[in-house]
DNA sequence: AAAATATTTTAGTTTCGTCTAAATTTTAAT
DNA sequence: ATTAAAATTTAGACGAAACTAAAATATTTT
């Protein structure tokens, strides 16, 4: 079975959106997706017909067997085309994710074994998430938000939140990455913001908003 | 200006149609394009529209500057995404070419600068095709097919006439490729076809319709 | 429990790229 | 120079994927 761009992002985005919320809803998907909750509707008809996720009007959706097949194959491709573009072609890790976008839809299965392979098979992206393999398998991330993160306790960062640019240039310039190793030397009660420590490096300050959005796993 | 990939497509046909014929009609374009005169007379309107092309209804349709342009980068993106699948990803050249057929339609110009860097500015697809540079220049090729070889003048394969997998699955049984060195030891009146010789391998004979896709440079 | 509000779906259009069938124009043949 | 044949375009339709506006259904509030 073969799936057009735009039903491929649809069950990107449902498979995203029910990692954190097992029932997805129209407008949550019509504002992931940047359109209109009508066009939802429209499609989400036609990817029931098609066997991807099961539909029931005006309670939401959630993805069959297959349709999760379906985006861990398309989240496969994203990463392994991402780590491309950094590993390979020296692209920043903050302007690689639209760019992928377009790659990921392309079809051939051999390709994607055979980037695979010579990349080396990967076990994360750039931004420290985990690759599917072929069969849908992922290394389940244990990992904690930096915010969770106790003070004083070495952690090693191993992914982020999103992929915005926003969010991954402001890393980019406070010098953190994939495998920094950090420690939360202080905690403002204020405003939830932290000072950490990266070796080498004086003490900085992160927003809440930020340390939530750095996830680490403590050594 | 981004253009779709049907559009692209279109382009990218007509070019290859006016290399041979300065000319292209209709008819042409559809058996090229598996489609309908009906469909292919749409189009052109709409890709005339976009200044693209001169469209003479009737009378056929040439691609302006700015189309030509298009189609280069088209056929750059496509030979260059074609020489990666068979450097890098160890491919075989009789299968990436549907493969490059999705590939060339990602839009990023900046993946397409990298990639070719990555590659050391290949001068040469696989197939012996030359890579237009960024601004659509193409190092001219001046070689003759085999048909046209005179006997026991050693030449150099450079080329071929078409990517189909039938023709490129023969020539990798017959062991040839590009740079193979070889010459015309006989040449049969009757049907066109000519003997040919191969360092390190016995004498063999190919079709003149074989020879007529083979394209050489006389050393 | 009824009213107000928010969410979702339906109905009716639009654009892109295709199709078939019919009409038109060009080219070839007599 | 007509006529026949071939090529091309027009007209009307369709499916995919989007939209707006209106109707239907759920959820919240009082």
């Amino acid at each position: 079975m073969n799936f057009s761009t735009a039903e491929e992002n649809y069950i990107k985005a449902i498979w995203r959106l029910q990692q954190s919320d097992a029932n997805v809803t129209t407008n949550e998907l019509a504002a992931e997706l940047q359109t209109k909750p009508a066009s939802v509707t429209d499609m989400l008809k036609r990817l029931s017909e098609k066997k991807l996720l099961h539909y029931a009007p005006y309670y939401g959706v959630t993805l069959t067997p297959e349709g999760k097949k379906l985006a861990l194959n398309i989240i496969r491709k994203h990463r392994l085309w991402e780590f491309f573009l950094v590993e390979k072609l020296q692209f920043n890790w903050d302007v690689v994710h639209d760019i992928a976008e377009e790659l990921e839809h392309v079809s051939s299965p051999e390709l994607i074994e055979r980037l695979d392979a010579f990349l080396g098979f990967p076990k994360a992206d750039p931004h420290g998430d985990p690759i599917p393999d072929s069969k849908g398998r992922m290394t389940s991330t244990n990992n904690i938000s930096l915010q969770q993160l106790s003070e004083s306790q070495p952690a090693v960062v191993t992914g982020v939140g999103d992929q915005s640019s926003s969010l991954l240039e402001l890393l980019r310039q406070k010098n953190i990455g994939i495998g920094t190793k950090l420690e939360i030397k202080q905690r403002h009660a204020f405003d939830g913001s932290v000072e950490i420590k990266i070796r080498n490096q004086p003490v900085i300050n992160l927003s809440e908003q930020l340390a939530k959005n750095i996830f680490v796993q403590p050594q």
